[in-house]
DNA sequence: GTTTTTAACTAACATCTGTTAGCCGTATTA
DNA sequence: TAATACGGCTAACAGATGTTAGTTAAAAAC
């Protein structure tokens, strides 16, 4: 249970670097910002943690994690291809709605780890991204989605529309996660979908 | 004569700033990185630029202004709305493919301003926005687009598609960038028109 | 051919950076 | 009650950061 304690406080840490990362940017954040945020001295944030960049793994990774478990649970399912797109949209957006700030993180100081990590963030991005691409594939063979599509196209821009959600979207106002991806499928789904003339 | 001169050494080192600026971000590029880059002293840069965010303004604000023109050559024409959509499409994706470089500082690094350039910057930004929705607006009011459309998610969606490619559009690659625009109108165009069932 | 401009240089500044070492009070555990 | 771990502290480091001052060689303008 010591254990339990120590997380929760590193995570405390976490999360407040979250914050700062989210508002200055990981570069432009230093620890002693970080510590300021805690009340307490930058050199006591390692009883925590062993660098700075350990926070950015975990918030990038962790969140990396989710999304792939999110898609996983998509894919199992037996239905149609606009289907499965409209599900796994909605995954993503609730998955980033649970940590906004995380994922805004996740989205774009991801750059700033370092070699082998950064590495295999963008393995994991890049398979993550194929798995989206390979059900508007599997769609436009099945004859759901125009045949005349440019595939990197369409998951490009269903991907930024996804990540970009974070810097706009206000959890508290009147649309909520399920519903906001609800509609967005419905725009990109309709915009792909074969139209009976 | 002298000006042009100096205008054009000037440039090169802002060119540089940018392609620095892309590949690191704003706060973890250094001045000596980009003295390096350009094979010189870091001290020498202030003989060409007063200091190193005048570099970050002249790059988010030339950008600006770039986009704002082109919007409005495209207001001032007498067509229909998702028309008004579909070149105000091609004419940002035309604009960002001239520097794309630029386009990836202007919309990853800008938050880096400092005080009221960061609120310049911002209210210029949402009023193209704006813009832009009013001309989704102005399709949904005609009859030309779906009436149960959520605006904000519409044109914020749009405006992800749109800034996110620089980050994965290859300008050397098989489809030009007036292509492109138009396969991303009709693909968010016809998501938003109301179809004949 | 003298003056001016351009574009570079060296040296140095004050401050900020991530991080380590070692210490100490308080609360939990044995 | 003694031992341990938690969470903080101060002091300090070695290096990076943006920027200024003052200088100089070469090129352009007069």
């Amino acid at each position: 249970m010591e254990a339990v304690m120590n997380l929760s406080r590193k995570e405390q840490v976490i999360r407040m670097a979250a914050e700062l990362f989210r508002e200055k940017g990981y570069a432009a954040s230093s620890m002693r910002d970080l510590a300021q945020k805690l009340g307490i001295e930058a050199a006591s944030l390692y009883s925590h943690i062993k660098s700075k960049e350990e926070i950015l793994r975990s918030l990038c990774f962790d969140m990396a994690a989710e999304f792939r478990k999110s898609l996983e649970d998509v894919e199992k399912q037996n239905v149609s291809a606009s289907e499965k797109l409209r599900l796994g949209i909605i995954g993503h957006i609730s998955v980033m709605a649970k940590d906004l700030t995380a994922s805004a993180v996740f989205m774009n100081e991801h750059r700033h780890l370092s070699g082998p990590f950064l590495r295999d963030f963008l393995l994991l991005r890049i398979n993550y991204i194929n798995r989206f691409k390979a059900i508007i594939e599997e769609g436009t063979k099945n004859g759901e989605f125009k045949e005349n599509i440019d595939t990197k196209l369409s998951v490009m821009t269903l991907f930024s529309s996804l990540n970009w959600m974070p810097q706009w979207y206000n959890p508290d106002g009147k649309i909520d996660s399920v519903n906001i991806g609800q509609q967005l499928s419905d725009m990109l789904v309709n915009g792909l979908k074969k139209q009976k003339a």
